[in-house]
DNA sequence: TTTCATGTAACAATACATGTTGCGTGATGG
DNA sequence: CCATCACGCAACATGTATTGTTACATGAAA
């Protein structure tokens, strides 16, 4: 199923499988998250590495194995996980020309690229201000009210 | 010559050429200006029929036809440069879902969500507060001081 | 009426992200 | 010791958006 995504969705991604291995003990195998995902294994993985580089996550191989989370959600910001991702792109503009040696063009780079780089920064600044316990609390307030908890399974057809 | 850009950089080029055309009087073809944006006529017209139908730019046909600037470049924001390309995607990043139904995905797109927003609505007020006339005073204090002013055909080896 | 320039549609080429397959490696359990 | 499970990784396939390119119609000026 080839499913173009026209804006990078990892980190949303990746931070609601992060969430959800929270709420159950134990290691989850990278199919289980695949569906949690609406995707595959491997690009579950692939995602993933970055952050078990990092040591936000272990991974185990064989009988049993699977992902665990090694991290402290408190201690952990969005801006961390936004690097262990490898920092993808954030804005979708650009300046034509990063060293221009027309005068033109480099005022009009001055221009933009202060308002790409304060929007950037501002960006930055505000995953930084975010726990993943931040969000796990957020989502725990949601869930009160409803009477079965979501698990991976009943909540993404698995 | 095939030269993909990661980023839009429609902006930043129709921005560069705004500011050439209004160091020339006279109409502007879209062969000339092509060669500053570093493209052929076609792609020019493309971006800038936005433009024109926005009322920022006239275009005539035939013998000594082309572009002319129709707007006060004082009372012309970067914000209406960029709505008149049809406003095109601000950030490379985005939510998975946008109404997902499960409550730790709504509590991801919430937090994620509000950052995407604040940092696009930061970018857009920055573009509303530069005026065409700022940049191109700006790069009249940048030519301060070179002896060759710089124009559509010295510039970009035309 | 010839030339020039835009307007537009259709098509081609490219880059990229994602999906997919296959095989290697290590760990577990019988 | 062997079968199974799950990750690691590389290679390949697919789909999509953007950009470049070609072709032709339209209108204006000399």
């Amino acid at each position: 199923m080839y499913c173009y995504m026209k804006r990078d969705s990892r980190l949303s991604g990746v931070l609601h499988v992060l969430l959800h291995m929270a709420e159950q003990p134990g290691p989850h195998t990278s199919e289980t998250l695949a569906l949690a995902m609406n995707t595959n294994p491997v690009v579950v993985r692939r995602i993933m590495a970055g952050l078990r580089e990092q040591g936000f996550l272990r991974s185990q191989k064989g009988h049993g194995g699977g992902w665990t989370i090694a991290c402290d959600f408190s201690r952990t910001t969005l801006r961390d996980i936004y690097e262990a991702l490898g920092e993808p792109e954030i804005l979708a503009m650009g300046n034509r020309t990063e060293t221009p040696g027309c005068l033109v063009e480099q005022a009009v780079n001055a221009a933009l690229g202060s308002a790409f780089d304060a929007a950037e920064a501002m960006l930055l600044t505000r995953f930084g201000e975010v726990t993943l316990a931040d969000l796990s609390a957020d989502f725990h307030v949601r869930m009160a009210g409803h009477t079965t908890p979501p698990t991976l399974e009943n909540e993404h057809g698995a």
